[in-house]
DNA sequence: GTTTGTTAGTAAAGCTTACGAACAAACTCT
DNA sequence: AGAGTTTGTTCGTAAGCTTTACTAACAAAC
């Protein structure tokens, strides 16, 4: 038995790098019902991306068997969360297939945006993250319990509004929001430990999920958008965030506080005095109350050029170093289109280019959301399919 | 039955968000056997890191049943990857504990280091990432198919010299490094495309992980060093890179070359021209012949200081967006410590206070790599660990 | 109209994996 | 010595997926 050999049959027994190249860490243990749960989903997410199918198509897309796909299809069915919705049209050989979908006609989500300025908005959504109802209620500088109360009476106006059970309730707040969805701090809103996802979930007895607004809005932007899986989606308003998405899954940092960027110092050069204290900071250029005082003191379409490319190129030095440590192809922006696109987005792609190796991004992209200003109600809908369903 | 109560009895039978508080969204479809091979890394893992530890324990402490523990370590002691290594020591009640450790003598890694400007470096390594044995190769200047078969001769002088069998060869090298183990793009070594895993698996008969040195780095500080599962880590050299770990995990980006900021330009103030075209690129301050040339023209200690000083400031400017949007907790640096070591680092922290929000990382670190030159054979061998026994 | 071959879905049996119950062995403590 | 504890094994069971084998239902070709 010569050396090489005593490895490769010792290797052969070994768990294998996984599709990524890498073993997966163990952290707990996995039992089969686990696995189960696991491939549950998977025919959710089957039918989800692909609608309609057959068992024997899902049983194809996914590798499982037909016959295992027809067991888990039963269980899914008991729960009405995939029903029959006929036999398949086109004409071919053999028995004519059932035809699946998912139930969306079963639940209807809520979904929350409390990144306004102004107001609180939420919708009723369906499966699709379309949406079905909307309600708006105006925060009038409400703070700390008042705020929440707010939050509370919003979504109740919602909840007497569904026609359908509730699968969940995704809420998108500003500020730093750690992983049992307590908003650790948000100053606008007078926030800090708020349990809200707790509170809201004693409330009304269906699941909860808190989550940063930008981080909402990078979820929407990848199942509703045109998003790749790794991709930073910067979001512009009264301050300025970003949400990161690293394959497919939001990071959430040390401290829960990843893509808070908006208090970085952009430049060598000093800059406006900002309100925490610092000097320079992304949000002193590119926060829309800045930006549009600065525009409405400008007289002439040349100065007003001269202040988006500069608010651009401020975000293109900002981003450069993130876009290069992270190797990302693509940013997205959130916001005012009328600020964002065009010059401003213009001057940060083009920082971009020139600030970070093009061997490595050749293809890097700046785009402006496709999803408009329901960006964030979507990406917590997103949260509540995924969380609730595996799906997204 | 009332609304809540549909939702509630529905929700039940749910995949619930894991630990992180997101559900994994399922890829692929998982058998009853991955999640056995998921449990048998467990116990290795368990093992690896509280050292020996009875069946009991191990159950106790992965909340798998005795009895499942007792079959899986059963199958790894068949494997001889794990032994009995006599009853516990210490008297207490009940029978006495059969206690278990890794079969630490059961194979080698061999890690091999191709960062260096001037030798490849390749050690032999036991399971607890201790060198047993060294080899070098001078490079002198080699490139391309050179390169290459330095690289096999330097694998072979180790191997003949180990003493047991071997559970694989883990690869550090600078430049680019798809998942697959290909060198997409190492300029240095004139390498584009060149298929390091899959040449070295094919000669050598054992697995093969080759990561990018800086990645493996990372992984080295991680599993050795006092790394948290979260942190950045900076490799400066004949150039600068960078290895990102989130959760535990490397990052590889769209185009796997994340870390890769030594070509991103620093600051709004021009600069020095660099190699790739640009000018002010972080490796014009931080790179060891730019920082070794420098000081060498400088005539006092104050100069000397001023230099180290800069080099420090460009290093935090360059980073601040990054520990800003990836709220990182930890930056280790790894390279010359009489360089970077004391002034320049100092520059560099209070640089990154300064332009990062205190709020978000009131306990940000950084320090040198505890791991000095080492530190790359070790991530390497850390990646043959985690890729064959699910062990980091 | 009949035959041939294909496809969908189900049923039964078997394998793998983990669990709970029960137990013997071996120890400490009183 | 007896009682109580702890370890690790054996035995039987439940869950989950696969393989194999079947029926039903169709298209295409003769």
């Amino acid at each position: 038995m010569t050396t090489s050999d005593v490895q490769r049959s010792t290797a052969t027994g070994l768990p294998r790098p996984n599709a990524r190249g890498r073993a997966l860490r163990p952290t707990t243990k996995v039992l089969p019902e686990h696995a189960r749960g696991h491939n549950r989903s998977l025919v959710l997410q089957t039918l989800y991306r692909a609608g309609s199918q057959s068992r024997a198509d899902i049983a194809r897309e996914t590798g499982l068997t037909r016959v295992t796909i027809s067991d888990l299809v039963a269980e899914l069915m008991l729960e009405d969360l995939v029903i029959e919705v006929g036999q398949r049209e086109d004409a071919r050989p053999g028995k004519p297939a059932t035809m699946l979908d998912l139930n969306r006609e079963a639940f209807q989500i809520i979904g929350v945006d409390l990144s306004g300025y102004s107001e609180f908005r939420a919708a009723i959504l369906d499966f699709d993250g379309q949406i079905i109802e909307r309600a708006q209620l105006p925060l009038a500088g409400s703070t700390g319990a008042n705020a929440t109360a707010k939050v509370v009476s919003l979504v109740e106006s919602l909840v007497a509004r569904t026609t359908l059970p509730i699968l969940g309730i995704g809420v998108g707040s500003p500020g730093v929001v750690d992983l049992g969805g307590t908003v650790l701090s948000a100053p606008n809103l007078g926030w800090a430990g708020e349990p809200l996802q707790q509170l809201l979930e004693n409330r009304f007895g269906v699941p909860v999920l808190v989550i940063n607004d930008a981080n909402a809005a990078a979820l929407a932007e990848h199942s509703f958008g045109d998003a790749d899986s790794d991709m930073m989606l910067i979001k512009v308003g009264h301050g300025v965030g970003g949400g990161l998405l690293l394959d497919g899954t939001p990071l959430f940092g040390s401290r829960f506080a990843a893509g808070e960027i908006g208090h970085v110092v952009v430049g060598t050069d000093g800059g406006a005095e900002c309100a925490c204290g610092k000097r320079g900071c992304l949000e002193t250029w590119l926060a829309v109350p800045r930006l549009e005082a600065a525009l409405a003191a400008s007289t002439s379409m040349d100065e007003r050029n001269t202040i988006l490319t500069e608010a651009g190129q401020r975000l293109g030095i900002a981003l450069a170093p993130v876009v290069g440590a992270l190797n990302l192809a693509e940013v997205v922006l959130s916001g005012p289109t009328e600020l964002l696109d065009g010059v401003l987005a213009t001057a940060t792609i083009e920082t971009l280019r020139a600030r970070t190796m093009a061997e490595f991004h050749g293809d890097l992209i700046l785009r402006m959301t496709t999803l408009g200003e329901d960006i964030v109600m979507r990406g917590a809908a997103v949260m509540v399919l995924s969380g609730q369903l595996g799906v997204s």
